[in-house]
DNA sequence: CCCAGGTCGTTGTGCGCGCAATCAGAAGCC
DNA sequence: GGCTTCTGATTGCGCGCACAACGACCTGGG
């Protein structure tokens, strides 16, 4: 029925396969917008706003480099500059300059900053239990992160991104 | 230690959450990113224009509604008209006028249009088998679509959207 | 010491997207 | 039929992002 050979497999994806890929672009999809855009109406926040912010409060000393900071979040750099812009604009954040690298900029938490946190936090752990996490029971939960670790790892960003 | 009270669980999350939702998160950049770029490479193709030619050629007649077809790619509306500008410009999609409601447009494939999918499905479909579907048994692809349907139909997505 | 090559952060530019407003046409109501 | 109301598609606008180019600075080899 199907094209017959040997070549790197290139059939329509089965129901199952369909079911499993497309279910994770539509899952993700949902959540980020619904989480995004609960964050953006009880704070005034956006998704990516709220990463940096909870990067910067794990970091030591509440600060982190530019550079760390867009690779955590998945962020170009320019992307970064910009974005930190806007935080320091709006007092959540500051540029502190880096002494052993003068090239270097840290972008470090305000007060201000760490209490939007506080208050951000709450709704959108709230969102993602609600959302995902209470879906699942642990076990379900490991094998998921299992399976992540699988995708990553395969994709070479376990280790260099 | 944790504040008490019986508040809608606020904790922080565990190792095992953390690892399953940012996981979640890091995967679906990972692969979005690595495959648009294989296809924007190979083909001069977007993702999301890819995913426009698909539904047209699994469409009756490789023809769609604009507003179907910007559901169906989870876009707004005017995006889907920019995208179907451009496709259009490219010579992969034509609009057809809608008889029997003068106010729609079909989207409809142009023999170019369906030569290129047929190209380009090539490259998707390998990436996404290798750097997906590839990675689980078909009993975790089972479990992994139960997942999403538990999200989306919690969201409710499964119904309305 | 000096220079080549790399890295960090910023800026110019273009692109794709969503939101809101708009227009044409359909659908319901009296 | 004439009115309001709703829906499909398009357009104006602003935003956030990536890419490329840049200047400042670090680093290693001669």
């Amino acid at each position: 029925m199907a094209t017959v050979g040997g070549s790197p497999d290139t059939r329509p994806l089965t129901r199952p396969e369909l079911r499993a890929w497309r279910g994770m672009l539509r899952s993700n999809a949902a959540l980020a917008k619904a989480l995004d855009g609960r964050l953006e109406a009880a704070h005034g926040l956006q998704l990516s706003s709220y990463e940096v912010l909870m990067y910067l409060a794990d970091a030591e000393d509440e600060r982190m480099r530019m550079c760390d900071l867009a690779s955590s979040i998945l962020l170009s750099r320019s992307g970064l500059t910009r974005l930190v812009d806007r935080l320091q604009r709006e007092g959540l954040l500051e540029r502190v300059a880096c002494s052993d690298d003068a090239r270097g900029a840290f972008a470090k938490l305000t007060p201000a900053g760490r209490q939007k946190l506080r208050a951000a936090t709450a709704t959108h752990l709230e969102g993602v239990r609600a959302m995902f996490l209470d879906l699942f029971t642990p076990e379900e939960l490991d094998r998921l992160g299992d399976a992540w670790d699988r995708v990553l790892d395969h994709a070479g960003w376990g280790c260099c991104k």
